[in-house]
DNA sequence: ACAGGCATGTAAATAGTTACATGATTCG
DNA sequence: CGAATCATGTAACTATTTACATGCCTGT
């Protein structure tokens, strides 16, 4: 058995819990991992092909009313798999922030188009913070319930939200230092 | 002319202030802007040869006694293709970030299997932070003076020194919740 | 009637890593 | 002398995005 691709991983996650489509798959991620990993469909259902002629998934024709629909669900195989995958430490770690490339080489440029730069990154920061806010309610829903609940999607979730005040606030912090303003008082 | 690569946009940074070659670039490349964008060989020297050919580099021979080195200078055009790329806003946000991939899933594994992900991540973190730490005097020494000094290099360091210690302390936070532990003291 | 969401897929292109090959020079 | 570092490059592979194609179903 050759070694299972990222995306692999992302899909039998995906289905450990319930059975889903291709579709499904693609709008969790969507609105879940998308921050710190994606998935696009020409990934995903190539994907699920392998997977289910690996037997690590079993695809299930579940039509919703007249419309043909396929969902995958997790084997006992797959299920190894995962956790297998899961226990082993993360060993991928990326990131592609380009405003920070531009921010590197903004010696170029005026104090203030560099100041352009944070506060784009900044409005950006503070878009994605008020998007994933949006899904705190759903996740803490699935949190509870001590026998079923699951605390992790909403642990992960808040990370992303306090990774991203974090940022930019820093893109702030970075304007005041480059621009040069009166040391603020601390508010709060 | 089409639309250049993002690893052009990097090699036009790298050689916006001093010319260098292929292999001063990689290197500087991991030293530097590594951890928010990463680049090999396998893109470097044929992006080299492309930017060339485009006239935005101008390569020469130096070499380094009896060693035979090509260096790189960016052209007025190159400059120009730089700056104007520069004050665009950043479009490239992308984060793989395979331990929070795992913890996503974790709800399939017991919870201290869970809290070794937490831990693996926050080891690595904690290293990453020391290792850009170690490139802090030099990007200070490169930030002061008045007149060619360049703030930008420090500053983007210091957000991954930031971003780091801030990502290993979230680890640890959240393996007390996931552990429940005693609410502890603040220490400071 | 038409917009938007559900649903599945593929082709082509782009991006990027890894492994390999080669050889010089420098330092201990 | 051997290891590390300087230096340049390519080939093969893996990963991923984008754009396209198709068609049904639901709500307004």
């Amino acid at each position: 058995m050759t070694e299972l691709s990222p995306t692999a991983h992302v899909i039998l996650g995906m289905v450990s819990r319930e059975p889903r489509s291709g579709y499904e798959i693609k709008s969790l991620v969507d609105n879940s991992t998308r921050f710190f990993w994606a998935a696009s469909y020409g990934q995903i259902y190539p994907e699920l092909k392998r997977l289910s002629e690996a037997g690590l998934v079993k695809g299930s024709d579940v039509p919703r009313g007249e419309r043909k629909r396929t969902v995958y669900s997790i084997t006992a195989k797959g299920m190894e798999a995962l956790k297998g995958w899961l226990r082993e430490a993360p060993a991928t770690f990326e990131m592609r922030e380009e405003g920070l490339l531009k921010l590197f080489f903004s010696g170029v440029l005026p104090p203030e188009e560099a100041a352009a730069t944070l506060r784009a990154m900044r409005e950006h920061r503070l878009g994605v913070a008020e998007r994933l806010r949006s899904f705190e309610p759903e996740a803490m829903e699935r949190a509870e319930g001590a026998e079923d609940g699951d605390p992790f999607p909403l642990m992960v979730l808040q990370s992303g939200i306090e990774f991203n005040e974090w940022f930019a606030e820093w893109c702030e912090r970075m304007t005041d230092r480059l621009l040069g303003s009166p040391a603020p008082e601390r508010s709060s």
